[in-house]
DNA sequence: ATCGCCTTTGCAAGCGTGTGCAAATGCTGC
DNA sequence: GCAGCATTTGCACACGCTTGCAAAGGCGAT
């Protein structure tokens, strides 16, 4: 019981008494069609609820419109925030987003990923860390355009955005400096992405510079328990920092709580915590974390506009800058 | 300079020495080809790197694979774990998800949407409050199957996914009675959707049966914010309430946190609260909150399970349940 | 060897669109 | 009225794929 569905270009040209050319041409931006002609097909296509079918437009042309963003731990505040902004500005360009889960690496990521190549999409934006080379890879060898976000791969003819985690890492040193802190701790995800690292040496090397040493610590994947789990450690040590950097808001968060819960102690007045990123959270009353703002909006607004850009075969890097956002939980200010 | 990029099935025929209705039917399921031919297509593909243009396909076919999820809030825990859920399950199921984000109501839904009808996604799943009537009849004159999620529309041919808000409502009133509370409040926001009525009404009704008068206040969007000034209309009533049933779990964070700082309040001693959707943050040590969970997994289930089923042209309708997850912010328990 | 049956294969039509090319049309200036 | 030009229009092919149909091939039973 198949039910005839889409309205075809012949249909409305037949309705509005031109040639199918006629109709195409209506819908192609730029094309050669007199006022009048367009008029009467606009009409006909109203009147029969008349899409373009992209699918055939994307055969013809080549060009599918379609953009892959490959993504995971999407349901992260981080991660969504950016999803969020990533797809609202590919749409106002006329693009459409096709979401690629690389949760549950059961090489699901590897089908799905495929999935998008069959449907030749125009580019791929990567945001997760778990793809491996193999696979963006797959993306260049298939003619797809290439955004990564935060990772370290150095392909031909990609776009690669970038903050300034180093500086960041050194940046909040001399904010728990003049806090009066002097025993600095990392506190690290296992999970070792290139901005996570960066964040670390940054930190650690401006502390070196002053002349001290910061005790660094690492554990699990880069969420809230594993904060939990890190205030435990670092809190129980003898030497019971003061100045500690979470490499993650979501790890800050969790590290606070603990902090608070398990040990008494107040923040900021005993123990300054900072994070990075600017979720949500962040600005909780409950945590009122200073921490450095993932520039979301920018990185959405340079991927996308590299997407219209002429291709080349050059690597294209962009740095952008992590503003540091102060709020309660370090002292001073 | 256009570049000549991705293979087509004529130079893999050309290649394995067979026609080419051999490599398509190779990679159809279901199709006949004998073993030997299948072999030689096989390597012949993988040696070109081709891949089947599902444009093409869809196209023949008259079925593009593609689910459009249409979605406002994206960056919200809520609903970036839905996503999550139904972006593998439906990969798991061989389908690809488009993303919409309706955000930003500057007419850009009904563009994308309408961006959506161009590919001829087989389906909609709308989780979005926004779109109103007119484009979920878009969508279904266009032959889309439609999941409806928390929704309260009423077309034929679709798929409504409900909870069972009512009965959290009033199950949630005997647990504040066995704490001892009296004065109950139900803080709500100002939009106005079906389920946050229906855990309103649920609330209030059973309180009345029992004798109980509930306080409601409403303001703003379902956000940490409103929770943040609710609190302050609630708690400067002379009656105070002891009692906060929060329609979410965001504006619950947002009252809890008000509560404490602005109104010393000591939570579950001198005021017990609950939420609803149970969003990770909930679990955070700060909250630790007494709430109703979205049963994410199982809706993802059921829309998936339903694409794959026979259309009809009743209306389907599912509710589910939504468990009671105890924490500390009710006494007892 | 012949027949009937089942599996495999190639041919060719068709899906809905874009676009080069040539023909047709409209308009301007003589 | 006609030449010259710019604009508009229709024809027909191409895009990469699926699939009905008929021909070809394989194989056992007669």
């Amino acid at each position: 019981m198949t039910v005839k569905l889409y309205i075809s270009a012949n249909e409305v040209a037949e309705r509005a008494g031109v040639s199918r050319s006629a109709v195409s041409r209506t819908f192609t931006p730029g094309a050669s069609v007199s006022p009048e002609t367009r008029r009467r097909v606009m009409e006909a296509a109203d009147a029969l609820g008349y899409h373009v079918n992209h699918l055939a437009r994307g055969l013809m042309r080549n060009e599918s419109g379609i953009v892959c963003l490959v993504v995971s731990e999407v349901a992260t505040p981080y991660r969504s925030a950016l999803l969020s902004m990533l797809t609202q500005k590919l749409q106002n360009a006329g693009k459409v987003a096709m979401l690629v889960n690389t949760d549950r690496s059961d090489g699901s990521v590897d089908r799905a990923l495929k999935q998008a190549i069959r449907y030749r999409a125009e580019a791929s934006i990567i945001m997760s860390g778990l793809p491996d080379k193999s696979i963006t890879q797959l993306c260049l060898k298939n003619g797809q355009r290439l955004v990564l976000i935060n990772r370290d791969d150095d392909q031909v003819g990609t776009l690669r955005i970038n903050l300034d985690d180093y500086e960041a890492g050194s940046k909040i040193v001399t904010a728990f400096l003049r806090a009066g802190c002097r025993r600095l701790a990392f506190a690290n995800s296992e999970a070792g992405t290139p901005s996570l690292m960066a964040r670390g040496r940054g930190f650690i090397e401006a502390a070196k510079r002053l002349g001290l040493d910061v005790v660094v610590e690492r554990y699990g994947w880069t969420g809230y328990e594993a904060g939990q789990v890190l205030a435990r450690r670092l809190l129980t040590r003898e030497e019971r920092p003061d100045g500690v950097f979470c490499a993650t808001d979501l790890l800050a968060c969790g590290f606070m709580d603990t902090a608070r819960r398990e040990f008494s102690v107040v923040i900021p007045k005993q123990l300054c915590v900072a994070g990075f990123d600017n979720i949500e959270q962040a600005a909780w009353q409950s945590y009122d974390l200073t921490t450095f703002a993932q520039p979301v909006e920018d990185i959405a607004t340079e991927a996308v506009r590299w997407l219209d850009a002429v291709p080349s075969h050059d690597i294209h890097r962009v740095q952008l800058h992590a503003d540091l956002v102060w709020r309660s939980s370090i002292r001073g200010g």
